[in-house]
DNA sequence: GTCGACTGAAGTGTATACAATTTTGCTTTT
DNA sequence: AAAAGCAAAATTGTATACACTTCAGTCGAC
């Protein structure tokens, strides 16, 4: 059933979306993003019904497709369920963790690293986040892997408002050291690390919010 | 964009499913579904998206939709999550429970015994599975009862397969010395508790399993 | 001059038509 | 008789057509 071609769609609309090239708010009219991709409005449809899954963009009956821009509120709740999930998953992973494993988490740092220094923006948020559901792929669970992803990519647009670059060197920062005590398998510290992690993380995020309002009487006065 | 008549057709589908009055493998033509709700095959296909979403049903390109039949691996890799996100959100209701709160889930606890001693299959399969949805709307966190209810009804198609009479009485019971652990604000008794009733429900599931197999070389031996 | 109703344009929601692929059953061949 | 090949039927994938809702701008009333 599904097709590549609205995958690709999907794929191309997630990007402008996260690096900002359509902002939260916009507009997303059904039959000039069918002439852009040269398909029909079936197959636009079919695409954003799946970013609206993705909370990516809102549907709003007969009304149209708009790019989301989710409330601090609600990324606060992103945060408490990640806090709660991977809490747990930096438990159990310390618990059968195997020197590959190590190995391939300081691979993935590295690439955090050239991202950051390099000043790719799109590329470290992603990098960031991958790293921790690099971590649920490490432990053979899909469906960890699978919610953790969509969890992460959820507020994702508010990570890449948000964040600045000081930020993802801590956030690299305190990667290095939940992989230090992984591999010395002191489950405790990882999960105590993980937490505090996630917790600056949110706090980065909630701080400096210069987010152009939603409210009109605010946006006018 | 998303209209009401997508979501009946989602729903009555979603309820035959979960009912066993379709069985997993069986094929979901178009043009039937089309016929039988009295709409083109234009909103049987959203119905159909949606329920690929949810994992209800698998969508093979070209050949069309089947109801799913997840595999125990799959149902063992959701518990796992559950696991590590229900044994952390029991911890955190307990610090934060209130009296309303234990007598709304004392409440759902009592519906929960009439489905069982009724010998409503369908009634207490999806009642024992809200009460975890319960516990996290009643935190005010939608995000965490979305996450949960997505995880509970993504193996709800086993559960109905696997779980007994006695194993539903013995979930029930489990409910109610969790809710007596969190009205004592035990904290780590509840979550000691929530632990073990994830572990006994997917003990339950993984030893009698009777169902027929997919693989048609043992079917026919 | 401002507010409100009307009208046309634009856009979404649903149905249908057509193209492409798969399935099925028959025929042919060995 | 079994297997392979082929053709017709059925089914999915995509495009288009049409109905209905929303939005913008204008005209008219107060």
């Amino acid at each position: 059933m599904e097709t590549s071609t609205t995958h690709h769609i999907v794929e191309s609309l997630t990007r402008a979306i996260v690096e900002h090239r359509l902002l939260p708010g916009s507009k997303l009219a059904e039959q000039k993003l069918a002439d852009h991709f040269g398909v029909s409005r079936t197959l636009v449809r079919q695409a954003l019904f799946q970013l609206s899954q993705n909370r990516l963009i809102r549907l709003e009956p007969a009304r149209g497709a708009f790019v989301a821009a989710p409330s601090v509120e609600e990324a606060q709740q992103v945060f408490a369920v990640r806090r709660m999930l991977e809490a747990e998953m930096t438990r159990a992973f310390a618990k059968q963790v195997t020197p590959e494993q190590i190995t391939a988490l300081k691979d993935h740092i590295k690439q955090e690293r050239e991202a950051v220094t390099q000043g790719d923006i799109t590329g470290r948020t992603e990098l960031l986040g991958d790293f921790h559901v690099r971590m649920a792929e490490l432990m053979h669970n899909d469906v960890l892997a699978q919610v953790l992803g969509e969890l992460i990519s959820r507020c994702a647009l508010i990570t890449l408002m948000y964040q600045s670059r000081n930020e993802a060197e801590h956030s690299t920062d305190e990667h290095v050291t939940i992989v230090a005590a992984l591999e010395t398998k002191d489950s405790d510290l990882a999960v105590r690390l993980m937490h505090e992690h996630l917790l600056h993380v949110e706090a980065s995020l909630t701080f400096d919010r210069k987010v152009p309002t939603q409210d009109i009487a605010m946006a006018l006065s």
